[in-house]
DNA sequence: GCTTTAGATCGACACTTGTCAATATAGAAG
DNA sequence: CTTCTATATTGACAAGTGTCGATCTAAAGC
């Protein structure tokens, strides 16, 4: 299973750029977050999301994730594609099966943006 | 300006529901939860929301949204829409302006529900 | 080699979305 | 009442999205 970009516009290392709610977001830190947000942005992907994060091993099979939803494999696969080009999850392949695992920095990030600093909270 | 359906996926006062890390999220919660994260996956209503929120008084000016743009009046009252639908955002008519304001109680649910727990965080 | 099983990819189709120009509405100001 | 200005709504259209059945690929077992 290939790697997947950097997610730029998530990455902690990034200088003077605290959260959504402080300071406006520059046209291109906005593209380059919309499409996490845009992949959490369906009731199926939330839930494979949900079922990938929650596991208590930190991996999920596939073959567990297809079958809890009445949508074709097919479909199923598509989503965790979609979930993996965001860089939410990252995928692995042991002999036939592949597993899912949650990309907790990227989660971490997004909590962060959303969250408003003490002061503002006041 | 009309009042917005309650989101009842971020209701605070809902019981036992930790956030999407935990465990996994139940078809309902899913789909109500699935538009919000759906208003914030577009750069412009990113940015718009982002403008909104870091503004020190609390509301912005439609009239100063606008403009912020490369984009037509009724795209930009089209994305606001949204947002409002989504629950992000509040407007308020005072004479001939509308005002927008962020509704901090619903970023500050989405930003809980993306934490994980110090357990989980190890 | 063949067969089987798990996932991914492809192609098609209905539905949704972002955008605009045109128009409508709501106040304010003559 | 008429006009002007600020937003919202409408209608249209190209582009994108979610879903499926069909097919492909990769690994395992025979």
């Amino acid at each position: 299973m290939p790697k997947q970009e950097p997610v730029a516009a998530l990455d902690q290392t990034d200088a003077c750029r605290a959260g959504l709610l402080t300071a406006p977001l520059g046209a291109a830190q906005a593209a380059e977050l919309a499409p996490v947000f845009k992949a959490l942005g369906d009731p199926v992907r939330l839930r494979l999301l949900s079922m990938i994060a929650s596991r208590a091993g930190g991996e999920v099979c596939v073959c567990e994730l297809t079958p809890a939803f009445e949508l074709s494999q097919p479909t199923i696969s598509h989503h965790l594609k979609l979930l993996r080009q965001a860089g939410l999850i990252d995928s692995e392949r042991r002999g036939t099966w592949v597993y899912y695992r949650l990309r907790p920095e990227v989660t971490d990030r997004l909590a962060a943006l959303l969250t408003r600093p003490a002061e503002v909270a006041r």
